[in-house]
DNA sequence: TGTACATCAGTGAACGCGCGTTCACTGATGTAC
DNA sequence: TGTACATCAGTGAACGCGCGTTCACTGATGTAC
């Protein structure tokens, strides 16, 4: 074997089950009895269940982030010298959600599942590490929405930026169930790439709103 | 002691570190711990660690369903013989949100954050608990929505109710992590009511977002 | 080319630990006669 | 009023189990001389 199978079907079995069952849900001998590896493998290739965690998430953001950039670079050279719209934004990290998998020819729920537990289930060591690795391009996606809602206060901002995350992640870590409901209730077939086409324009008119009037109105322009 | 002190101590400890921790990283003797009670003081008067988690979630959404039916009604015959309009739906259900922890004396953001779990962390067992306890309310909520957006199709009006849950469900059970960071990056306070102030808006602007054109197009009215 | 040693991926069995649950028991209070 | 019994909230200690981790070991491959 090339360099490490064993490696790749741990991840492999770890990634879906995690996506599935969280993380303390998820034992190590579910996850080596999957991959068809010994228990110990995890322990000699990993270290501990914690790194196991973080390798999962490295593999696949890392390679996201890549593309993610790449996409805001384009998206920045092509409407320079003005700074790129909202739709230019959501749409660079859209298309990036969507080809991102299909690339790398793995199913999208998983990646969007994954999404979704670095939200709720972080416990600290993955909230760090994820901090510590990709604070850069979540900095750069930051102040891209920044430059594309001025009329926006900071908190303001701050908030929709938090809402648009939550139902993004949301409704694509359930989206095999959310589908499977629409064509039971309406008949109605469906795909990844329709729900991004509706959530994009729901996430747009969202951050379009009016400002909040009497709240707390800070409306200074820090990082 | 007039009914049973051990019963209330055990589901305060029990809500507050199961919308700490999550369900399965809260260990009984932490609970009993916290409370101050016997370890099987749990098993004596629940029977089971699931039975605990559905006990604590049926004292915290039976006054609340009660709570939003109430709202309900009052909306409906204060706009009758109209359907009542959209922000007065979110309106109610945001009111319920931050009225009813304060009558019973309760953290709000405990409430958010178990709000959240349901969602997010529910084990089959809660999910099913929840669904036989609380279709009711939950559909007249869903029927409320559809008769104020009677320009939406069925699949459209389907997907945006989906974001809508999920951009609540992840704020608000994020919420102490995501005050904090404003608090660190922004140095502004804030608290559940102020988030509740600006998810309304964003929500209900995305709600009113222009029909999505081109996608299957099935503009029948069924539930 | 042959031998000795080093490195490395992987293994099988066991370790100690914390978990939810069980069980025999206590002591206080209520009830029947 | 006194005694016997029943009920009930609560207890302390132990149970078996699955967990993450460890450790001594194997067998294949690479390397030095």
């Amino acid at each position: 074997m090339a360099q490490s199978e064993t490696v790749d079907r741990i991840l492999d079995a770890a990634e879906e089950l995690f996506s599935e069952r969280g993380f303390s849900e998820t034992s190590l001998r579910m996850i080596t009895g999957e991959a068809g590896v010994n228990l110990a493998a995890v322990n000699y290739h990993f270290g501990s269940k914690k790194s196991l965690i973080q390798a999962v998430f490295a593999r696949f953001l890392t390679p996201f982030c890549q593309h993610l950039e790449a996409g805001f670079d384009r998206l920045e050279r092509e409407a320079a010298p003005e700074p790129p719209s909202l739709d230019g934004v959501l749409q660079a990290l859209t298309e990036t959600v969507v080809e991102m998998p299909r690339q790398h020819d793995r199913s999208i729920a998983i990646y969007m599942r994954l999404q979704g537990l670095a939200y709720t289930q972080s416990q600290g060591h993955l909230r760090r590490f994820l901090e510590q690795e990709y604070s850069h391009t979540f900095g750069r996606f930051m102040r891209l929405l920044k430059d594309a809602t001025p009329e926006l206060s900071a908190v303001d901002r701050y908030w929709r930026i938090q809402f648009m995350l939550g139902s993004t992640a949301f409704t694509l870590s359930s989206s095999d169930a959310l589908t499977e409901i629409l064509w039971n209730k309406l008949g109605v077939e469906t795909n990844v790439e329709e729900i991004v086409d509706q959530l994009v324009p729901f996430l747009a008119a969202g951050m379009r709103a009016p400002p909040v009037v009497g709240g707390s109105d800070t409306r200074n322009e820090s990082a």
